[in-house]
DNA sequence: GAGTGGTCTAGACCACTCA
DNA sequence: GAGTGGTCTAGACCACTCA
């Protein structure tokens, strides 16, 4: 580990370290919520500089999957923590104030993935699904309707009454119950007019302007885990974004 | 420099540094696609170490207010450069493909800030503005119609003749002609239904779903300087959005 | 070959947490 | 007071750019 190989292949030792920690991530070493080594630990351990660690660690830190605490140590994320319970939801009440959201489950059933669903998945077409289906309200409204469709083979025996206790909280669920992290999202944002089964479940008119968000989600290794459509009534809410 | 105050105003020499070179970019010190003095310099100015100074750019970096090459310098960021000349517009063909937009100029007007935009842009209530009102289109449909308000007294002079020029790289333009660096942009989006001249010069019916988004761009120091109102067809554009 | 930023080390000292 | 991450230094060497 002391020397890296020049020519083609140079790869800075921070960012095989970083690779390696990952990897210990993934394997499950150390759990979320749980402390790793210390920095000086994991610099005997890989035989490297304190300095070396540190780095791959801040970027670990930055890409949000560490949290770093001062003077008690690293921190695997988990998205139990409050900053990061409601990280990937971006709609957020006009007048300012708390999100609070609680939701309702309309459905969970098996199903297959079509060929797109089973191209953003990467999985095969015709692969078994579970897709969820709930309403959240913000306050006593309804605001945003939800269909999550999810690979039936890393969610092993998914049940309704899982989803139920569990579903406004649901990364919370995948990361304790799947081991799964979410640990990044895509989304692509349109404007749809309402129409049929949400259209009534989110009480508006046929024809409304709805905001339609298709989401793919993320865990280690840029691996695709759900893909989930959502409808949402923005006349008291907005998709907020900030672009640096 | 080479000692930093303790107890209760305590801050790391390097977040001192990042504020001096901030304050040089602020005073124009060097200009926007200029290299800065090399980190070696830059360390003998101010009496710290390299590694101290490299920590402060780095940061600085990050927040795209420098970009650094290695083996060339360290440059102030531009929105000439080809990474940054569509940095903040997150509309996208659905296809995929490049972006490649042109405009048409509707209108460039005086007005005065209501309640809602003086707080937004930090200035006096009926403070002057201009107001430019343009439609873009992507490929041959027109896909985007805004209302751009800019606060009089940063933009003196701003004529209708400048806009049509720059119209469609209104960022470079701001950085070239009135030296203000749009560093930032804050988005609140809905959905809402198309009426009047907007629905009219998009070509879409009353009432059709169409993305709203509320703009606010910020300069150095958080500084807003900018209100932007878009109204987007989405038939075939998404806004597109990642979260980490 | 000279100059730039990028990596890596070893070591000092600091702020913070917890017992 | 012991242990953690955070800052800062000085110095070596590397990858990259350009003339």
């Amino acid at each position: 580990m002391a020397q890296a190989i020049s020519p083609p292949t140079f790869k800075p030792l921070y960012q095989q370290i970083k690779m390696l920690i990952t990897q210990s991530l993934i394997s499950g070493e150390w759990g979320p919520g749980e402390a790793i080594p210390s920095e000086i630990e994991l610099a005997q351990r890989f035989h490297v500089s304190q300095g070396t660690v540190r780095k791959a660690i801040s970027e670990l830190a930055q890409e949000n999957l560490l949290v770093r605490h001062q003077g008690k140590g690293t921190f695997v994320a988990s998205h139990s923590e409050e900053r990061r319970k409601y990280h990937f939801l971006r709609l957020l009440p006009d007048g300012g104030g708390k999100i609070g959201s609680e939701g309702e489950l309309i459905s969970c059933e098996r199903g297959k993935a079509d060929a797109d669903t089973a191209k953003l998945l990467e999985v095969g077409r015709g692969s078994n699904l579970f897709i969820v289906t709930r309403v959240m309200r913000f306050g006593e409204r309804p605001v945003m309707y939800e269909e999550i469709r999810l690979p039936a083979a890393l969610f092993k025996g998914l049940a309704a009454e899982r989803i139920d206790e569990f579903h406004c909280r649901m990364y919370s669920m995948f990361e304790s119950a799947y081991g799964i992290q979410i640990l990044q999202v895509a989304e692509q944002i349109k404007a749809v007019a309402a129409h049929g089964e949400p259209a009534r479940l989110l009480g508006v008119p046929e024809g409304a302007p709805l905001l339609s968000i298709h989401r793919v989600s993320y865990t280690y290794g840029d691996k695709p885990v759900e893909v989930r459509k959502t409808l949402c009534n923005t006349r008291d809410h907005s998709y907020v974004n900030k672009i640096v």
